[in-house]
DNA sequence: TTATAAATGGGATAACATAGGATAGAGTGG
DNA sequence: CCACTCTATCCTATGTTATCCCATTTATAA
C-alpha cells in the first residue's frame, strides 16, 4: 500500500528517484518475471499524475475484460487507461526517467512530490501539492461525516478519494 | 500488455518500426518458435488498424469457441479479424512493412502512431489519434463512475472531486 | 562516530529509430 | 523461355536518446 508524501529531485536528465517505501511495494506484489517499474499516467483530474505498479494496471484490465467487447464507453477506458500508461523502469538505484511531455503536463521542474494513495499514488509538483492537501483539509473538516473511520460499515465508502 | 502512444515514421518504402516496448511484449508471451511480429487487421470501428501478437489471435480463437455459431458478431469478428487480418513479421531493426491497402484504409502517410490497449493495440494518423484521445478523455470526466477506478468500493466516488 | 541504506550526479555505453544501398524473388512482357 | 521491372527483404550505417555503471553525497540507525 502507498503511503505518506515524499519529495525527491528530479535532475538534468529527467530522472527521479522512486521513493524505497514505494519501491517495496511494488517488488512485494510483483510476482517474479513482473515488470520491475511503475506505470504513470496524467491524472484524468487535472494537471499532476497518477501511478502504480503494474499490479494496479492488471485490475484495470480484469475491470475491462468484464464488459461488453461492443461496448461504446469501453473503448474509451481503454484509451484513457491503457493508451496514457507509460512504462517506467527502474535503474539499479531505484529511479525512472520521467518523459518530457509528461513532466511538463504536470509542471514538474527540480522537485517532485509523490503521495501514496493506497492502490496507487500521485506525482506532483511540491508546491501544488501543498496547495491541494490544504484545500482537501478545509473540505473534510466541513464534511467530516462521509468518511466514517474506524467503524466498518461506510457502505458508500468514497475514500479513495483521490 | 500493450501500454501508451508511440508516433514512429512510416518510410518510402512502406516501412514502420514497432515500438520496442510493443516488441518486448511479443517476445514475452511468445512460447519459442511462434510467429515473431505483428496480426494487423482493419478495424471493426472505423478507419484505422488494430493489432496484437500472435497470442491474442489464440485468445480470440478461444473466445469464438464458446460463442453460439450462429451469433452475428461472431461472424463479423471472425471475417475481419482472421480474414482481413495481417502477419506483419519484424526485420532486424524491429520493424515490420505495412501493406499499401491497409496504409490507405487508415489514412497513414509519413507518421503513425501507435496507441497501447492493454491485451491489443491501435494503429492511426497521429492527427486522428490526438481527435480521438481528446474526445475519450472529455467523456470519462464526464462519466468517471461506469469503471470504478482506483478502488473496489466508491459506488459514487468522486467525492474528491475538485 | 561508524555502518547501512537511500538519493543524487555525471561520463560511458548500448539500444532505438531511421535511412539507404544491395540482393533476391515474383510477376510481366517480349 | 528468357530478359526486364517492380517490389520486398536483408544488411550496414548513423544520429539521437535512454540506461548502465560507478562515484559521491545525504540521511538513518546502531
Amino acid at each position: 500500500m502507498f503511503l505518506s508524501r515524499v519529495t525527491n529531485a528530479l535532475d538534468a536528465k529527467g530522472r527521479v528517484s522512486v521513493p524505497a517505501d514505494f519501491r517495496a511495494v511494488i517488488s512485494s506484489d510483483r510476482a517474479s518475471g513482473n515488470f520491475d517499474g511503475i506505470i504513470v499516467w496524467p491524472s484524468l483530474s487535472g494537471p499532476w499524475l497518477e501511478g502504480g505498479g503494474i499490479a494496479l494496471m492488471r485490475e484495470y484490465q480484469d475491470l475491462l475484460d468484464n464488459m461488453d467487447p461492443f461496448d461504446d464507453d469501453r473503448i474509451v477506458f481503454e484509451r484513457t487507461i491503457f493508451g496514457e500508461g507509460r512504462r517506467l523502469a527502474f535503474d539499479a538505484n531505484g529511479r525512472v526517467s520521467l518523459p518530457k511531455d509528461l513532466a511538463v503536463y504536470a509542471g514538474l521542474d527540480k522537485q517532485v512530490t509523490f503521495v501514496g494513495l493506497g492502490r496507487r499514488f500521485e506525482i506532483l509538483n511540491p508546491k501544488d501539492c501543498e496547495t491541494k492537501f490544504q484545500q482537501a483539509r478545509a473540505k473534510v473538516q466541513q464534511n467530516p461525516h462521509r468518511l466514517r473511520l474506524g467503524g466498518k460499515p461506510a457502505s458508500q465508502d468514497s475514500a479513495g478519494s483521490r
